[in-house]
DNA sequence: ATGAAAGCGCTAACAG
DNA sequence: CTGTTAGCGCTTTCAT
């Protein structure tokens, strides 16, 4: 390994000129700089952060702790986080929290133990206080797809509420009036908001959605399936169904297809997310978008401002919206 | 920060009986080491791995070199590489190679600035030379999803050529004797070896694939409807396709049924890679597994003990085979 | 503008 | 079994 030592001796300065010149700060002779740039190159030198790190206490890296790396919404969540610690010259680190509560703090402590400070949290199940101590202490952290108000100018989330009443209105824009949802479990605070702003889009235009046609269940697509096929065999109507998810959404478009309906001549779909899925399934899936990608971006780019320039910072919100993505799952009905 | 001095100090020892407990090495008394223990906890102490790693000169972390976070392949990656280094207590860091080839070495060298030589890369873009070089450099380097002559014994890759021919011969046993296959490009070594795998065990079953039943694209979904529709056009006869993956297997099947043909009853499709779609399309396709999680995990093993017991690994080569998932896109000729 | 010196928190011989 | 000592490679005052 060449050390900052070797260049400089073999550049004729001292150490501190050379980690001057790496790391581009103080003040440095043009030409100086220029010949301890030459030798840096010749030699193959390249700074050992951990040294860096240890020494000034500090570690330009970011640190993300989600529940499952094999979910595609953990791919956008890194790339968001990569492409914005890339731009500030930060690494990325990655700790995976099992979808358990210890093992969220483990994967937390385990960024903390390489001094990183800046963590991009995607956590369900922490309670607030636990994460409330945590941003005590942790100057970076960033609460991603998940609102807790005390923590609110440190938490980057969607608006679930203004989602859900987006996907209803444009439904009612296209006509319809009679709704079915598949919604999800209590324990889900997204799906609780999501069903509140359908609910609140449509009794604003005067109607409502009878509780026979919302079916709660566990997300999965097989569930999806399930959930359609319930209602149509509990001979409720509906000519718009809101599902919870893009998966829930193609498993129920898959159910009504198969109960011979058509989509959307006979019922209308609309999904959330704008997963991949959405552009495989067929009809391809209208939905509503939720920006992961962005949303941790900037996620990323508050946590470093949190820990280089608190004072910029300010108390602002970070609330996302979801954008509608109309594709084929949604009949006009006023056209027709 | 409380340090392994402060420790030291409140529990009346010195630094180095508490690194020795940490560590969980060395020769310690038990009434000793519980007590050291005892006031770790109580101090809230947790070790500092950049003086760490900055005196022991090893990082004992691995690090994953993709082009695309936001693929779903990274995913499975992600999944596999932090299984195993969980195993190993090891941390993981990830580092965005965009495709290119400067990036691609620069993200390497960003993850060797910490000292970490695990390093798992997803490369189709270095050439072999450079591949040599580094690994040359870097013990703990392991090469996924590709395979390197003079580096074999580090490189976990798939068995493209046996994958085809599976695929090929699965069709064979179901009755098929008329085959279409949509493959890719040439500077693709994967397509190459699949499209080779085919049709050997085509040929071996003393039939053949007329060339213009095979049509070559740019791996996408739109190419793979576009493939299969040109297949229709061109009027060749064909009751089972081929296509080079999942994507492409979808694309090909929603042209098809577009143009009235059933899925499987007029043409059966099989895919590769088992992703998610194969599971959300319909019919639900049948394809060739990736095993991508294990591979990782294998490379994740394989690339620590490179480093930590490297006579332990032998000169054997790491080669993974795609199993076949039976689903609903292919018909059985022999039973109807 | 440049150099000397101190030390970040830890491990690893080496003594005892 | 436990303590002492000497750095790992770097940044950062403080001199010059």
């Amino acid at each position: 390994m060449v050390t900052i030592k070797d260049v400089a001796r073999v550049a004729g300065v001292s150490p501190s000129t050379v980690s001057r010149v790496v790391r581009g700060a103080g003040k440095v002779g043009k030409k100086c700089r220029a010949h301890v740039q030459s030798v840096i190159v010749e030699m193959g030198y390249y700074p050992n952060i951990n040294a860096r790190a240890l020494v000034s206490q500090k570690a330009e890296m970011v640190g993300i702790v989600t529940p499952n790396f094999a979910s595609p919404f953990f791919g956008s969540i890194a790339s968001g986080v990569a492409a914005a610690a890339k731009a500030a010259n930060y690494k990325v680190m990655m700790s995976n929290s099992s979808g358990e509560v210890d093992a969220e703090i483990e994967a937390i402590n385990s960024l903390r133990e390489h001094g990183c400070s800046n963590i991009i949290l995607h956590s369900k199940l922490s309670s607030e206080e636990t994460l409330e101590k945590l941003a005590l202490n942790i100057d970076g952290l960033v609460i991603i797809n998940r609102q807790v108000d005390s923590l609110a100018e440190r938490c980057v989330w969607l608006d679930n509420v203004a989602g859900g009443r987006m996907s209803a209105e444009y439904l009612l824009k296209k006509g319809h009036t009679k709704f079915a949802v598949i919604a999800c479990d209590r324990d889900n605070q997204d799906a609780e908001d999501r069903l509140f702003g359908i609910q609140k889009a449509i009794s604003r235009a005067g109607l409502s959605i009878p509780t026979e046609n919302i079916v709660i269940v566990r997300p999965s697509l097989a569930n999806g399936y399930k959930a359609a096929e319930a209602l149509v065999k509990s001979g409720v109507e509906f000519t718009a169904l809101i599902a919870y998810n893009d998966v829930m959404a193609i498993g129920a478009s898959n159910a009504l297809q198969d109960l011979g309906y058509r989509i959307p001549q006979d019922v209308s779909i609309i999904g959330f997310d704008d997963s991949l899925l959405a552009q495989i399934c067929r009809p391809n899936l209208t939905t509503m978008l939720y920006p992961v990608h962005d949303m941790a971006f900037h996620a990323t780019e508050l946590s470093i401002q949190l820990t280089t320039q608190k004072e910029a910072v300010g108390n602002r919100t970070h609330l996302f919206m979801p954008t509608l993505v109309e594709r084929d799952s949604v009949l006009d009905m006023v056209k027709v």
